[in-house]
DNA sequence: ACGGCAGTGTAGCAACTGCTACAGTGGGAA
DNA sequence: TTCCCACTGTAGCAGTTGCTACACTGCCGT
């Protein structure tokens, strides 16, 4: 059991740095020091190790951005949760958590499952930050939602563009929205 | 030349259905009535292929997008836009467009050059709609990518949410702009 | 009539894929 | 000692990949 979390966890460093789409048991197994035979044997099928891998992946960015403190305002919630986003680690996992999930988008498995697990906790976790930097229950989701779609966009673009030009899209994103929750009433799901 | 253009046309039909990822030559020269023999004699190779393909896909997505009208407003134009993402075709075109780019995050050939490619002439109908529609000169790029960015990361989530859900979303997202963008000077980028 | 050239079918190559069969190791329990 | 079991290496299978060599068609200009 030990030996098979070893491998997952060195399977996922991997996976991180070179990307799940051409992911293949023996090149793989290769770099990680040990054979496509093992890995089979630890995990049953190729399926299986990438669903871990998807998994320890999602554990780690969820650590990751469990440990940001909670902000002063919504719109300070925003950009830390941006900041976060600066961490190379998290950068990985995004970028790999876009990987599966452009698989999932024409029902591959198991990526089309395994994403629909990771985002679950992952929303829970960036709902729990907006809260508690003050936004209200009904409208914290929403918020989350539309917070984690600009950033996985922008993960998309990223290399297109600079760092700067990000930070500047994620600031109107954030002006715009402490003005909208914190101004008379506030927009949509009521 | 003429044969060439039918053949990418059936082509990038084929792959927005099934997917750009897994896509090979056998099985799409059968289901377009060819051969990889011909697809390679035409092409020189898989990547112009796929090269070819993204192109055809990037001027469709453009085309619906340069038919919205004028909206009269911003928040309008956010939902216009959104509404064209209700077309069928246009959903499929930016699937294998979220496919291609998340491919090229890691640097492979010829989607991360075809992505960037495509963006650019992406986020120019995108701008120009935006300010057709009241947005300010200097205003109207950098809320074209936070728009864009939003829309592809909600397409990445589209299986976990319903239309309904995404749609709130948006609303919240149009609101925040309007605020931002008709209110006591406007947020960020000057 | 003839040469050339765009287009096409058939067969195949070398590399790679996930996965398996077989044959072992070593150590710890009885 | 004996047995068992977690673990491992070697070889290989059947299938797929992008791409190519070779041979052939038909049409079009001369």
């Amino acid at each position: 059991m030990n030996k098979k979390q070893e491998l997952a966890e060195a399977a996922t460093d991997h996976a991180l740095e070179h990307g799940l789409i051409g992911l293949s048991l023996r090149p793989l197994a290769a770099a990680i020091g040990t054979s496509d035979r093992m890995l089979i044997y630890h995990f049953g099928s190729k399926d299986e190790l990438v669903a871990a891998v998807l998994a320890v992946s999602n554990e780690r960015s969820i650590a990751i951005i469990r440990k940001v403190p909670p902000s002063g305002s919504v719109r300070q919630a925003v950009m830390d949760l941006w900041g976060a986003f600066g961490d190379r680690q998290l950068q990985r996992c995004q970028r790999m958590y876009v990987e599966a999930a452009a698989l999932g988008l024409f029902g591959r498995e198991p990526y089309a499952t395994s994403v629909v697990g990771s985002n679950d906790g992952w929303m829970v976790a960036m709902t729990a930050h907006l809260r508690a930097s003050g936004a209200g229950v009904t409208e914290a989701p929403g918020l989350a939602a539309l917070v984690d779609a600009t950033f996985n966009g922008l993960m998309l673009d990223r290399p297109l563009e600079s760092d700067d030009v990000a930070r500047r899209i994620v600031e109107d994103l954030a002006d715009a929205l402490e003005r909208a929750t914190t101004g008379t009433g506030h927009p949509g799901n009521e």
